[in-house]
Formats: C-alpha cells, sequence, structure tokens
DNA sequence: GTGGTCTAGACCACG
DNA sequence: GTGGTCTAGACCACC
C-alpha cells in the first residue's frame, strides 16, 4: 500500500493518510474485504506516531470505510459504497476545487479537462 | 454579499468565510475594484467576532485577492487572477473532491452532471 | 516633483509620500532652501485626500526635513542634513533589508553590487 | 533564541518578531530543520499574549519560512531561501535605508563600512 | 505537551 | 468610520 505523507501539506497528518486510503478504495486499488497493513507497520514505514495512523483509521471507521476487528486488523468494508455522505457535503469541497481553478485562469476546457483525467485515474479499476 | 457560515464544517470559521468569498470572486460576483462591506458590519451579520472576520479579510490580503486600505475599506484586487497561480496544487482538492463521490456511489455520469452544473454557477457572470 | 503612489505597497500613503520626498532630499533632488508644493496641489496631483498629504508634511516637519511656515508653504530645511537619527534607528532597517536579500540567496557581491547602485543613485547630485 | 521588542519601532509586535526570525534564519544562526521554541514560552519570555507570537509564526508560515506540525511544534524550511524570492521588490527597503543613512549625513564610505559589517554578522555562519 | 481558533473588549492608526 | 493590533482567557485539535 504506497502512502506518501507531504510534510508542505496543510492538512493534518492523519487525515492525509485517512484521505489517501480512502482514494485507493475509490480507485478500487484497495478492494472490498481486503486486509489493511497493521497500523504499527504503516507508522513505521512512514515514520509517524503509531497514534497518528490509529487517527487515521478510526476516522476511516466512523465514516463506514472500514471494519476494524479488535485483535485482528482492519479490512476494508463490503459496504463501502453505501457510506454515502450528503449531497451537499459532495458539492461543498467540489465547488471549492472548481472555484480555485477558476480563479487561477483556467479556462473551462481546462477545467473539464482535468476531471476527466483525475476521473480516468479513479476509474480505471472499475467493471 | 451573501455568506453562511456552517457549523457542521471542519474548517475553521475565519477560512469559511475566507473560502466563500473566494468563490464570489471566482464566480464574479464580486468584480475586481468593488469594495467589501466592512469587516464590523460583516461580523456583526453572521454574529461573529470582529477579529474573526478580520482574519479572513487578512487572509484574503496575503493572498493577494484583496487590497486593503487602512482606513478606506477593502476592494477586490485588479489582479486577482494571477493572485490564486502560485497556491500550491490545484489538483489536490480536486482529485479528493471526486474521490468523495465515487466513494459514495456515484457513476462517472452523475459526477459529470455535478461539475458541469457547478462549472456553470461558477461561468455565469463571465464574458 | 514627481511622486507616485503603489497600491499595491503595504506602507500606508502617507509615509509612502513622505518616504518619496525623503529620497528627493537625500538624492538633491529637493535642495535646502527650496518651496514644496501646496499640499491641496499634490493632493489634487495624486487623487488622494488632503489630509493624507498634510499628514506627510507634518511627519517631515516632526523629522526636521521640512519648515512649515504657516500660509506661506513647506521649504526644505537648511539643516537637513543634522535630521540624523540614532545609530541604531539607521542600522535596523538596513539590517532587515539586507537579511532580506540573502534569505532570497543573493550572494555576498550581487547585494554590493546592488547597494552600489543605489547610492550611485542617491549621489549622483552630490558634490 | 535571542528575540527583543522595541516599544519605540513603530512596526507591529508581531511583525518585529517575525523579522527577528528572519533575521536569525537569514545569517543561519536558526538552521533548517532546526525546531522553534513553543509560542507560549516566546510569548512568556518576552512579556508578551500568546496570540501575539502566534500571529508571528503564522506569517513566517505563510511566507513559506516555517513548517508548523500542529501538536509538535515548529521548524526551519528546508527550502526558506526560495520562499522569499516572492516577496515583492527588495530593493525598496534597502532604498530607504540607504536614504535614511545618507540624509544623515553619514558618507559614501560611512555607509558602505555599516553595509560591510552587516554583511559580515549576516553571513558569519554561511558555507 | 504542542499549535489553532474564537470571544470580548480596549485602543491605535489611517483617511 | 475604516481596518489593525493587542490582551486575557477559554476551548479545541493534534501527536
Amino acid at each position: 500500500m504506497y502512502i506518501t505523507i507531504d510534510e508542505e501539506d496543510k492538512r493534518p497528518v492523519y487525515r492525509q493518510v485517512a484521505d489517501e486510503i480512502k482514494g485507493l478504495i475509490a480507485s478500487r486499488e484497495l478492494r472490498e474485504g481486503v486486509a489493511l497493513p497493521p497500523v504499527r507497520q504503516v507508522a513505521a514505514d512512514l515514520g509517524v506516531n503509531l497514534n497518528t495512523i490509529a487517527a487515521a483509521y478510526r476516522e476511516l471507521k466512523k465514516e463506514g470505510l472500514l471494519i476494524v476487528k479488535h485483535g485482528s486488523g482492519a479490512i476494508v468494508s463490503t459496504s463501502s459504497a453505501q457510506a454515502v455522505r450528503k449531497d451537499a457535503d459532495l458539492r461543498k469541497p467540489l465547488r471549492a476545487a472548481l472555484a480555485q481553478m477558476v480563479l487561477a485562469g483556467l479556462s473551462r476546457s481546462e477545467v473539464l479537462a482535468a476531471v476527466d483525467e483525475e476521473m480516468r485515474a479513479l476509474l480505471k479499476n472499475h467493471a
């Protein structure tokens, strides 16, 4: 499981980790039922505190993406797709991301091209 | 100037306000040279402390979107477009937003429809 | 008397004006005894409030560079040179300016070249 | 970390602190990767409010000189040098500082000696 | 323990 | 009347 931490990134480390795992699940590089590596191993790999990774897993569990089985690790929830959020929650980050790009001077077609590219990456493992 | 604060939102209030104003500038509801309402008025309208809004304005000033003239208010910078370019990766927030939607179970076409809708809203005031 | 105001500049307008006049005196483009243009005219030329220019003149008077004769305008003080400041006051801005350049990656010789260039401009009207 | 606040100085306290730290970084008394003292400690040492120092750190973070890791302190950015380049004109503060010295009656050689002395102090820790 | 945010309210600087 | 700064003190988020 390839994850990287960006020191310059403003988000807290645990969110970065959670978001990256979320991305891996969305793109099906991590499929339903698959076991995630132990918290301690990920922590060691990334050189961060154990608590930080534990917080990331806890976050994903709260969002319904992970099933954490005490004593035997965490697996990707079989119902991860249903971990649906309210439409508003989905729209706000989308709007902010698009507004940022428009402000940066990107044209409509440039933005759409970027969206298309990202969607391809996300969906390349989907049926 | 219509702005709302969402208590559920995890971003700090001053960031929410800054981001909303950024959105208004991107969609040209606030155009270059236009004066923003006084800090104190916005604070009163939203029911938050003066300092919180002052922090939002300072943020936008630092990002080059606002020109604040001490004693005579703040106006939208004439170079607001270029200002954002130096801001880090435009892709990261986009990717995160799209991943979230895919995870929520939205199909490719549903996502694209949402993107299209938001882009229309953003660009409706553009030449 | 050529003065320009930079809207992007962080300094208050009255300080920008005062500093520019100070530079003109230092470089002897404005010589001792010479009359400065009326506050109203400068204000009109620059398109700023009369009080702003008045504040700039007041500032320069306080620093001993100008002699303001009530009802008959202001002239450059004959003892403008003696309007000396404490050494510390002179060093702090110098140190800050140099530190900024060093941080920006300029080499020692590049910094010295810049200093030399600026000194030439300042001293070109000196005996 | 030796920092002093000058009540006579017209700059706000948080700017003074930020500028002093900037100077320490430029002169490599604070090197890349080094941890800065906690906000609360600096505040206590200088006898000012916590928020004032927090503002200084936030300033330096925005300028790219500091990497602040929430919960585990702030360190000097590894790319602190490039960070400053984008900051506005390097010449304006230099010109103002030199003009001030010339006005004070310092001769060309006296000014150059002062510059030389400051440059030595700044560069004494450089390779 | 660390930094971050927010409030309430005072006072200053600018135009 | 505008924005800016600072204090005092509470509470939250992160590691």
